[in-house]
DNA sequence: GTTCAAAACCATACGTCGTATGATTTTGTA
DNA sequence: TACAAAATCATACGACGTATGGTTTTGAAC
C-alpha cells in the first residue's frame, strides 16, 4: 500500500508539479493585478499569459477571487513566520495579541485593494461547500495562529478556560472580520482601533460591571496617557 | 458640487409605484425559486415572467441576490413585529435577548436555503460601495432592533454604558454571522445553542475571571439541570 | 519495453450574470 | 401644450464559470 518499491521517484512528483504550476499561475495573475488591477484582468487574459488553457486555469483555481486568496494565504504564512519573533518577546497575552492585532491591521491596510474578493473568496468556500467539496484551508492558518494563542492563555491563567480555545479564535476572526468589513466601507475610519476594540469587548465582555468586581478590564490600547514606559 | 436640491425628487406616486413593482417582481421571482429553485431560475425568466425587459428587472434589482433580500428582510420586519409583544413580556435584557436568539435561530432554520443568496447580497453591499453607490438597508431593521435593546440595557444598567450600543449590535452581529456561516458548513451543529454561546461569550467576556469577580456570569441558556424554571 | 487506465490538458461552445447603448414612452411640472 | 427627467425597452456584449469530447502525460503493471 504506502511502502515505495526502490525502483523510482516516490509518487509525489504528480503533486509538486501540480503546486509548482499551481503558484507560477497565480504569481503571473498577481503580476497582472498588480499593473491592470484585479477586475480589468480577465481569466482568459491569466490562461494565455500563463500558456494554459481556460479550463486548466479553472482546474487549479475554481474561482478567480482563488487566484487573490491564493497569494495573500502565502503572504500570511510568510507574515507570520516573520512576526513569530518579536511575538515572543511580548510577556502577556493581552500584550501579544495587541502587538499582533496592529501588525494585522497595518497588513489589512496595504492590502487593500484585494480585500473584497479575498473576502469573496472566503465566503464562496462556505457556499460551495454547499454544493459538495471543499475544506476551508483559507483562513486556517491565522485562525490555526489565534487558536493557539488562545490555548496558551487558557494555560496561562489569563482567559478564561470554560470556553474552547477553536471558539474563541473563531469569535474574535468574525469580530475583526466586522471591522474589516466596516473600515472597507468608511476608509477614514480607524482599522487598528477598531480591532483592539473588537478584542477588548471579548476580553472584558459588555455585562454592566457590578461594583465589586475585582477583574482588571483590557483597555483598547491605544497609546495611553499613563504608563509611557 | 451636485447636491443640493436642484431638479425634482421623484414625487410621491412615481415612487410608490416604483416600490410596487419592485415588490410585485420580488414576490414573483420568490414564487418561482419555491418552484423550481434558487439556482433554477434565471433573472431572464423572472424578467419575462413579470413582464418587463431585463433591464428594467435590473434596474430593481443591481444584482439577483437582492430578490432573496428584498422578500427576507419583508419578512424579518413583519416577524419582528409579531414578536414585539411576547419581548415586552421578558423582564430581564438578558432573558430578551435569548428570546429573540431562540426564535431567530429557529428562523435561519427554516430559511436555511435561502441563507446563501442573502448573506453574499449583505456583503455585496459592501463591495458595491466600493465603486460608489448604496447605503446598507439590508440588515439595518435587525440591527436596529439589537441597538434599541442594547441601548436599554445600558440605561436599565444591565450592560456597561462605556461601549456604545450600536457597537455592540453590530458586534453580535458578526459574532452571529460567524455561527450561521459554522452551521451552513455543518448543518448538524445546534445553531440555536450556538446563537446563546456568542451571546454569553459577548456579555461574560473571555478573560479569566478573578477569584474576587462579583459578576453573575451569563449561562448558554440552554435548559440547565439545577434552577429548572 | 509495451500496455493501460487515470489524470491532466486542450479547444471550443455554451449558459448566465450583469452592463452598456440608444431609442421610445411615461410622467410631473412649467 | 411643451418639455425635461425618469422609466422602460430591445438588443448586443463582455466576463465568469461549466460542459463536452477528444488528445496527451504519466505512473505503474505486465
Amino acid at each position: 500500500m504506502k511502502d515505495a518499491k526502490p525502483t523510482s521517484e516516490p509518487t509525489g512528483r504528480r503533486q509538486r508539479k501540480r503546486q509548482q504550476t499551481a503558484s507560477h499561475l497565480a504569481t503571473i495573475a498577481f503580476t497582472l493585478f498588480e499593473e491592470y488591477g484585479y477586475e480589468a484582468v480577465t481569466m482568459e487574459r491569466i490562461a494565455v499569459e500563463g500558456d494554459v488553457a481556460k479550463a486548466t486555469l479553472y482546474s487549479y483555481f475554481p474561482m478567480k477571487e482563488a487566484l487573490v486568496a491564493h497569494h495573500l494565504r502565502d503572504e500570511i504564512v510568510e507574515g507570520m513566520a516573520a512576526l513569530a519573533d518579536q511575538l515572543a518577546t511580548h510577556r502577556s497575552f493581552v500584550s501579544r495579541m495587541q502587538f499582533l492585532l496592529r501588525e494585522s491591521a497595518a497588513w489589512h491596510a496595504a492590502k487593500r485593494a484585494y480585500l473584497p474578493p479575498y473576502l469573496r473568496y472566503l465566503h464562496g468556500i462556505a457556499d460551495s461547500a454547499e454544493n459538495g467539496a471543499i475544506q476551508d484551508a483559507g483562513s486556517t492558518v491565522t485562525w490555526n495562529a489565534l487558536t493557539a494563542m488562545f490555548r496558551a492563555a487558557q494555560q496561562g491563567s489569563e482567559v478564561a478556560r470554560a470556553i474552547p480555545a477553536e471558539q474563541l479564535a473563531w469569535s474574535l476572526q468574525y469580530l475583526l472580520y466586522g471591522a474589516v468589513t466596516h473600515w472597507l466601507l468608511y476608509p477614514d475610519t480607524d482599522l487598528t482601533a477598531a480591532f483592539l476594540q473588537a478584542f477588548a469587548l471579548l476580553m472584558n465582555g459588555a455585562a454592566a460591571n457590578k461594583p465589586g468586581d475585582a477583574r482588571k478590564s483590557i483597555s483598547t490600547g491605544k497609546t495611553n496617557p499613563r504608563r509611557s514606559r
